[in-house]
DNA sequence: TACGTCATGTAAGTCGTTACATGATTGG
DNA sequence: CCAATCATGTAACGACTTACATGACGTA
């Protein structure tokens, strides 16, 4: 799944221009399950405008650049059907996150519980967002794609929030110890 | 989280070749949150060794290529330390499969069904390989990190399972449908 | 005999990221 | 007045993938 099937997957649903291709896809109901910034996304819009893939309207506005809405070809269509029509590849999760909990007992004491909470209200928050996009959703594809989103995000919510009370129990266990020992 | 500190990461846990970090990474007990192939495993070997955060004993075997064992340098801790006292960045989840699956009511009627089957047992295969992974663990942070890939790839085939049902129901009632009218 | 595993590496190419460049308008 | 949003694009760089090259040993 490269920058221009992407593309040409968001065009179909609707025509467009390149800042909102890049809204969707790395803030929007796509963010979840993919990432394009403008500096892939604009020179993937031109090649396929090259390929004939997609067409363009220019809009001009005083002062700030052509808006371009690209829309996309019957040509698009195919490539995009011809792209879909092979197995989709693997999913990928990649998590520094997890990474960095990796070495947790080697770090300072504070220092997995600070990246834990963070976690935490990130996932929160992503959770947040996808269930306020499914409410918004009438259409059924997306709203599966969302669906998946909202299960796995939820689940990994649980598991940080039951772990993070683990951990908050082992501190406090520490804490008293050292307290009747410190305390004069 | 560059290949050279996933090397680094990894060889901090004991000494081993170029092959076996790749065994970890893209199937073993890291693979669920990263992901690197020979062919950016051997680079940053080399790198990281003209650096001296790396060192290998050559074990020359006749036929093979020389086996190198390669072990961290306590400059190599000190860059993969440097590299863990910074935030991680956000963690990614790309997912063809659900790309696809937007597009799913644009296709023929079988190819989302074929697609979920395909999904539910490679995610079942998952389940199962790091739940036995987190058997056979005992140490604790690669437990937290495999104790959340399985909580999230279990949500995922609950998800998907209870999906792939009521896909099943649809289809059954719209075969009824036609059967009706198609029974001679 | 053919395949899988062990084992290392390179070279070319693709792909994407980051930083830069520009500039109007609107809301706090 | 400053920050954010709208809006487009390029250039340099870095990172990773894919394919290639080599070869022994064990096992089905």
């Amino acid at each position: 799944m490269n920058v221009k099937i992407l593309c040409l997957g968001i065009l179909s649903f609707g025509e467009m221009t390149g800042y909102d291709i890049r809204k969707l896809a790395s803030e929007g109901r796509f963010s979840h399950f993919c990432e394009a910034g403008y500096g892939s996304i604009y020179p993937a819009l031109s090649q396929l405008t090259e390929a004939g893939h997609v067409t363009f309207a220019e809009e001009a506005e005083a002062g700030k650049p052509n808006r371009k809405i690209y829309s996309i070809t019957e040509s698009g269509r195919q490539a995009l059907h011809l792209a879909l029509s092979s197995a989709p590849g693997a999913d990928r999760f990649k998590s520094e996150f997890l990474f960095h909990s990796l070495f947790a007992d080697k770090m300072p004491d504070d220092y997995f519980r600070t990246r834990l909470a963070a976690k935490i209200s990130e996932t929160r928050a992503t959770v947040e967002r996808l269930k306020s996009s499914l409410e918004k959703c009438d259409h059924e594809p997306s709203g599966f794609a969302l669906g998946f989103g909202v299960a796995i995000n939820e689940a990994a919510l649980a598991y940080l929030e039951q772990y993070d009370e683990t951990v908050i129990m082992k501190a406090a266990l520490e804490d008293s110890g050292f307290m009747e020992s410190v305390d004069e």
